[in-house]
DNA sequence: CGTATTTGACCAGCGC
DNA sequence: GCGCTGGTCAAATACG
């Protein structure tokens, strides 16, 4: 099934907001499962749907295709040409799997068991009662955004509250790759933070799956100091992406490609880079959508 | 002392 | 089957 993974690019003009700004495609998917890899870009604009809409409407891939990522894979060796992130930009890139949608089925399963306590499980293991039960379920997929930004932080604050569990460093960067679970109980959300090695200013974050739960009330306050002083949306719908909707507002346009995997990114990003350095990106992105007015 | 992070080991999927 | 890689676990450690 040709992964239907999808990214969203987002594209917009530069805020000169230190805090978050430019961005490149990024597919969070994980390593070779995905072979096949289709580019088709698609324009979401949160003015006329929903994320969720987005996500589980339409999967035609017709509009707005453009013609790269086509290829496969093979991790892109380093950079050639790497230049900076045009600092007039801003792009940012979220993937998803649709599908997975609500019922956490097989892996919301998985970490109940381990998350909610070792219920002794007869472990046996020495040291590491992992108690992966194999064959007991298999990936599931989850929603998952990427985005990108540029950022001095690693761990950008969103507004929920994650708990590091883990960290590997990446192939071909220098820069490790930290894994994160939202604290909230019961909640299935992760993400995944690196760094891009073709320009360390940028910081790529993954969430995979959906909250459960509203955003923190004390953070929330946090939340519209980092993304920008208003908080023009209503609260956090659950079904919304995993990360505040006071984001996605100020996310005018995303444009999303369908598949992709991590071993892409370097690909989509040059890629995208490509597009950035010679403008091309506003000439494939029409202004299909009105501007937001203010 | 409770909670969060670090870090090495383990596991599963994939390609060869 | 083996090695590589990404993802996760959990003991140890750090931090408040």
């Amino acid at each position: 099934m040709s992964e239907d993974l999808r990214e969203f690019y987002y594209h917009q003009p530069y805020h000169d907001d230190h805090r978050s700004a430019a961005t490149f495609p990024y597919s969070g998917s994980h390593s070779s499962a995905d072979s096949s890899l289709h580019a088709h870009l698609q324009m979401f604009d949160p003015s006329y749907m929903s994320f969720t809409e987005f996500l589980h409407g339409s999967n035609d891939q017709s509009s707005l295709s453009a013609a790269y990522g086509n290829s496969k894979e093979e991790e892109k060796p380093a950079v050639e040409g790497e230049t900076p992130a045009t600092p007039n930009s801003s792009i940012s890139s979220s993937s998803t799997e649709a599908a997975a949608a609500e019922e956490d089925s097989s892996k919301g399963k998985k970490e109940k068991e381990t998350a909610a306590t070792d219920d002794g499980d007869q472990d046996t293991s020495k040291k590491d009662g992992k108690g992966k039960k194999k064959g007991e379920q298999k990936k599931e997929k989850q929603q998952r955004f990427a985005f990108m930004t540029k950022s001095e932080v690693d761990h950008l604050e969103d507004g929920y509250r994650w708990r590091k569990y883990g960290q590997k460093a990446v192939k071909n960067s220098p820069y490790p790759r930290s894994y994160y679970r939202c604290t909230t109980q019961k909640c299935p959300v992760k993400k995944r933070v690196e760094r891009s090695f073709q320009d360390p200013s940028i910081v790529i974050t993954t969430y995979e799956g959906q909250h459960n739960h509203h955003v923190p009330a004390t953070l929330r306050g946090n939340m519209a100091g980092i993304f920008g002083s208003s908080m023009l949306t209503p609260p956090l719908s659950l079904e919304g992406p995993p990360f505040p909707q006071e984001l996605l507002l100020q996310m005018p346009q995303l444009y999303s490609y369908d598949g992709g995997s991590a071993s892409n990114l370097y690909h989509h990003q040059q890629q995208l880079q490509q597009f950035h350095d010679y403008g091309l990106l506003q000439d494939i992105i029409p202004p299909l959508f009105p501007k937001r007015e203010p």
